[in-house]
DNA sequence: ATATATATACTCGAAATGAGTATTATTGGG
DNA sequence: CCCAATAATACTCATTTCGAGTATATATAT
C-alpha cells in the first residue's frame, strides 16, 4: 500500500454485561495483542459503513449485531501502526450493544476493567490513581517544555484525575494517559522503548482501546437520557440485577431505594408477576423493559444523578 | 476515479449568530448548489482529519476555525452525487462554531433556517408541517409496500412531526423528509425526476444537507449540558442577546426571567458594570462569559428544560 | 406626564432528587 | 421454633430545580 492511499477501517466494540462484569468482544489474532472485530471498509461490496461492519464482525464472530451506534473516526498519523504498515489508515468505531451469548472460535469476552483499571470506582477508588498515576502525571507536568505547556497538562490532569470524578471523561483520560506515556500503546506508536514509566492496563492492538475508550464513555454518557441498558439485559431481570448492570457500566454505586423509584416513575419497566429464587433474602419480582416507552416520552434514560455525594 | 476506490472528504457546518439569526458558511462554488466548505483528506499533507479540515477551511474561506467538532462519518452508497462521480466518498462532517466575521470572496452567510424552514418554532408552528409535511407523509405511510413497513413510517413520521416537539431531531427529520421524496436531493440522487410531491427548503450540494442537519442536532442537544453558546457571542453581551442566541439556536422561545437564573445560578457569567444604550427601555448591563467555570463544574451547560409546556 | 419597552427582583407551587428509616419476605443455623 | 442475615419494598423528609408568574425599576418617545 503506497504511501498516500487511505483506506477505512471498521471496528467495533461489542459490549455485553455478565452479572456484575461489563466485557468486550476480542478476537485473538495470532498470538499478538486483544483486538476488536474490525476490517476494512470495501466501497464495492459493502452499501454503508454500518453494513461493511456488519459483515466483518459476522465473519469473525459469527453473530449478529444488535443495537449499533457510530461513535468516532480517527485519522491521526501513527496512531494506527502495530508494525510498520503502509499506507494511512483512517478508523471509524462502533459500538454495539448486545445479551452475552456463547464466545465463536478465536473470540473471548474479556472484562473492559482489564483495559481501564482505574475505571471502576464501585468498591472503591482505585488505589492506583494514588500510587501510580497522580505521580507520574505530576512528574508529566514537570516534564513540560514551557511554562504554559505546563499549566495545560496541570489542567488536564486535574480535570481528568483530580477532585470531582466524572465517570463519563473515560477517552480524555485514556489520552492523557497516553501521551503521558503511561500505556504500553504510546512506546509501540512512537518505537521508543525507553524510559517507560508505567504500564497501565491491558493494552490492545492498533488503536482499539482507544475505540473502548470511545465506547464506554458514550455508553456511561447516553445511559442517563436513554434507556440503552436494556439491550443488555435479559428478557426479564430483577430491579437488582438492572442496577448492577447499571453500575457495572457506570463504575460507581447507586442508591438502591432511589434507582428503583426512578426507573418505576419513568415507566421504564413492568412486573410480571413471576419472582426469582435467590440463595438468600426476600424473592424478587421479574420485570420486563417496557418498549412502548420510546413511543411515550421523547427522551427516556435513567438519569443517574448523584454529582453532590457518593450513593449508598 | 475507479469504482472501487474510497477517498475521505472534510466538510464543515461553519456556524454564527448574528441577533436571532443562526447562520451558516456556504461557499458558492461555480452556479451550482449551496455548498459547505469542504475537501478531500491527503493522507500526506495531513496529520490528522481535523488538521486536513482546517487547511481547506483556511483556502476557502480564508479564516481559522476556533471550536471544532467531529459530527459523523457517512459512507452510503448514492448519497454523495451530484453529478455521476467516480469512487465512493466517504464524508466525514464537522461543526465549528465560530464569532461571525466578514465573509471571504466566493462565501457566503447563510441563515440555516433556510435549509431547515421547518425547524423554527419561535414565532409558531411553522404552517408548512400541517399543510405540506402531513399530509404528504400520510401519503408515505399509504404507499408503503407491506403493512408492516407502514407502521414503521407511521411510528416514525409520528415521532418526528407528531405531538412533543423535540427540536433535537433535526437529522432524523431530515432523513424522513429525504426517503419520503419532500426534499430535491431525493431525486437528485436516485435520478428520478418525475412525481416530486414537494421540494422543502433549500437544497444543498453532495450530502451537505444532511450534515448541516446533523450539526444543527448536535448543537441543540449539547447547547444544555455544555457552555457551547458563548463561542458565538462577542466578548461582551446582555442577557437578552443571550438569551436570543440560545432560541435561534434551539429554535424555540424561551422564559426570560428563568434563562436569567439559570445562567446566574450556574455562575456562567460575571456582570462588567458597563451597561448598554438600547434603542429603548431600560438599559441591561453587560456581562462576559466565565471561563473558570470550565474547570469549577465538571458539566456546566444550559439545561434548556422545557418539557412540560410551551415557554414565554 | 404618559405610554411603551425593557431589565431585574421576587414569589409560589410542583416536581425531581438525595438520603435516609421502616417494614416485609425469605434462608440457614442453633 | 426463634433468630440473625439478607434482600425487597414501602414510605418519609428536606433540598433543589423548574415552570410560571407578579411586581418594580429605568429607560425612550411623544
Amino acid at each position: 500500500m503506497s504511501k498516500d492511499t487511505v483506506s477505512i477501517g471498521l471496528s467495533a466494540a461489542i459490549v455485553a454485561v455478565e452479572g456484575e462484569h461489563p466485557s468486550v468482544l476480542v478476537v485473538a489474532h495470532e498470538g499478538s495483542q486483544d483486538a476488536l472485530p474490525f476490517g476494512p471498509f470495501d466501497p464495492a461490496d459493502h452499501r454503508t459503513l454500518e453494513s461493511g461492519l456488519r459483515k466483518w464482525v459476522g465473519e469473525q464472530t459469527k453473530f449478529e449485531l444488535g443495537y449499533t451506534e457510530q461513535l468516532y473516526t480517527f485519522g491521526d498519523k501513527g496512531r494506527h501502526l502495530s508494525a510498520g504498515s503502509g499506507g494511512r489508515v483512517v478508523s471509524v468505531g462502533y459500538l454495539a450493544l448486545t445479551r452475552r451469548v456463547r464466545e465463536a472460535p478465536d473470540t473471548q469476552w474479556r472484562g473492559w476493567y482489564h483495559y481501564f483499571p482505574w475505571e471502576d470506582w464501585r468498591d472503591t477508588k482505585p488505589a492506583m490513581i494514588d500510587s501510580v498515576i497522580l505521580p507520574a502525571l505530576k512528574k508529566f507536568v514537570k516534564d513540560a517544555p514551557d511554562s504554559e505547556s505546563a499549566a495545560l497538562r496541570r489542567e488536564r490532569a486535574n480535570v481528568c484525575f483530580g477532585e470531582g470524578w466524572d465517570e463519563e471523561r473515560v477517552l480524555e483520560r485514556y489520552e492523557l494517559l497516553y501521551e503521558a506515556g503511561l500505556v504500553e500503546e504510546f512506546y509501540r506508536d512512537s518505537g521508543q522503548n525507553s524510559k517507560k514509566l508505567a504500564n497501565l492496563g491491558t493494552p490492545m492492538l492498533f488503536d482499539h482501546r482507544r475505540i473502548l475508550a470511545t465506547a464506554i464513555a458514550r455508553l456511561r454518557g447516553k445511559l442517563k437520557y436513554r434507556p440503552l441498558v436494556f439491550e443488555l439485559m435479559a428478557p426479564t431481570f430483577t430491579l437488582l440485577e438492572l442496577q448492577r448492570a447499571v453500575e457495572a457500566l457506570a463504575g460507581r454505586r447507586l442508591h438502591k431505594q432511589n434507582f428503583r423509584r426512578l426507573v418505576a416513575d419513568q415507566g421504564l419497566v413492568e412486573g410480571t408477576g413471576k419472582f426469582n429464587a435467590p440463595a438468600r433474602g426476600r424473592p424478587a419480582e421479574l420485570f420486563r423493559f417496557r418498549r412502548e416507552v420510546l413511543r411515550e416520552r421523547p427522551a427516556p434514560g435513567l438519569r443517574l444523578g448523584g454529582r453532590r455525594a457518593r450513593g449508598g
